[in-house]
DNA sequence: CGCTATTTTGAGATGGCTCAAGCTATGTGG
DNA sequence: CCACATAGCTTGAGCCATCTCAAAATAGCG
């Protein structure tokens, strides 16, 4: 167990917690419980009762929803300093999604009820806590345009770009997405299947704009790359509209 | 202009202000503008500067987005007690979407900074709006998984009951869903064109689950609409996985 | 009462899904 | 250290839900 200097050190440049003076902070280290989660365990499931807020401070964590039929989609993935579960805040709600640690992670989290406390402490933390949500849903609004009006080659290339912002680690020949990422995992996040995404990243790997392994893909090339997202060159939409 | 116990009566029923005492309210009145939009006309348009925060107190709201290219989506559409634009709260962004008045509205109004201020100064708020962020996020990410998961037909169904639950009217044969609304529309809600949405919803009035009018879509069967869109009997989904 | 926006319908094209099968890393137990 | 098992990846062939495009029918509105 570590010293509350220590944990104050750790949640100090979480976002969650910015413009917090050091008094706040010792309280909110104070209450924070520490956990850690293996690789492929869960932080939280679907629809079990929403009871903990989580800070992510090592590892990565993949947010999933699925369908009562088992057909799943991947939200998000969460990186370090990252909030889990603001819906536990509210009392007597479930999660709506269920948080997956893709590798070993540690965590603070905090009792739904002792966040809410800590928030109405320090409106820093609310406000900060609305910023965060407020930006996820912008960019899930985003995405579920992308969904209704994009091609699936151009959800895909949005996708890796978006993985490269939240986990991309520059190696000498491009930048590799940090985390086991399977072609599954990607047809889950551009809503197609996985045979699909196999052809497309064959494609581009003869293109030499990324190279894949068991797992992994890394980006060779992030213009060209960005080139298809934002589609400077083949055939523009489609659906929804042609006003 | 109308009393400040005036304006204070209307907005304390708002999800918004929800818990402030009544000196909190009053100051809380005391900020806010009025605002009214006609029929067609716009809070704010994607991508301006996100100055103000709305609360919707009479009329109906379509909150849309649009590609560069100009294909269009509906995201929600906004009722009277609302909340339009928490974007603003945060300094410096722009709003993510365009809102359009669907019929005369009236609303109160606050700066970002007048409703940051009114956050700091009183936490309830912040929390509220934290809620219904939370919710808004939710609801968003439920879409995006159906998007990415569903049959068209069930989208639509879903979409219907959605909007039944927004704006539906009780009338002597059905449920009215009370605003203007094409074919485009449902269809810019759904990912999918006016084509299918005509096929589909027509196919549905021969089998009497709705009455169809110009702009105008009455549920007469909410039993068998809820029955598509939870698949009580016909081929389940399809896509992302067969895990 | 004509104009315009909305809705309907048909016919045809197609992107991407499904299913089936083989292939290949990686890890595991002997 | 090898052989096998497993999970992930690749590829082909066929299909089908839905999109596109075109055009006609309809309904409000000025």
């Amino acid at each position: 167990m570590p010293e509350l200097s220590e944990i104050v050190g750790r949640i100090r440049p979480v976002p969650l917690f910015r413009g917090l003076d050091s008094a706040a902070l010792q309280r909110v280290a104070r209450a924070a419980e520490q956990r850690e989660v293996e690789a492929g365990h869960f932080f939280f499931r679907q629809d079990s009762l929403a009871d903990a807020v989580y800070v992510l401070h090592l590892g990565r964590v993949k947010l999933t929803q699925s369908t009562p039929e088992g057909h799943q989609v991947v939200l998000r993935v969460v990186g370090p300093g990252g909030m889990l579960g603001p819906t536990a805040v509210f009392d007597g709600l479930q999660y709506p999604t269920t948080a997956q640690a893709v590798r070993w992670c540690q965590a603070f989290a905090w009792s739904g009820k002792t966040m809410a406390a800590l928030m109405e402490d320090c409106q820093h933390i609310a406000l900060n806590a609305l910023g965060d949500v407020t930006a996820q849903l912008r960019d899930q609004q985003e995405r579920y345009r992308e969904l209704a009006t994009e091609h699936v080659e151009r959800r895909v290339a949005q996708a890796l770009i978006r993985l490269v912002g939240q986990a991309g680690w520059k190696t000498e020949d491009g930048v590799l997405i940090d985390m086991p990422l399977s072609h599954q995992d990607v047809g889950e996040m551009t809503g197609t299947t996985l045979y699909t995404v196999s052809r497309i990243l064959r494609r581009w790997q003869r293109d030499g704009l990324v190279g894949v392994g068991r797992q992994r893909i890394t980006i060779l090339d992030s213009a060209g790359l960005a080139a298809i997202a934002s589609d400077l060159k083949n055939g523009s939409a489609r659906r929804a509209t042609h006003s």
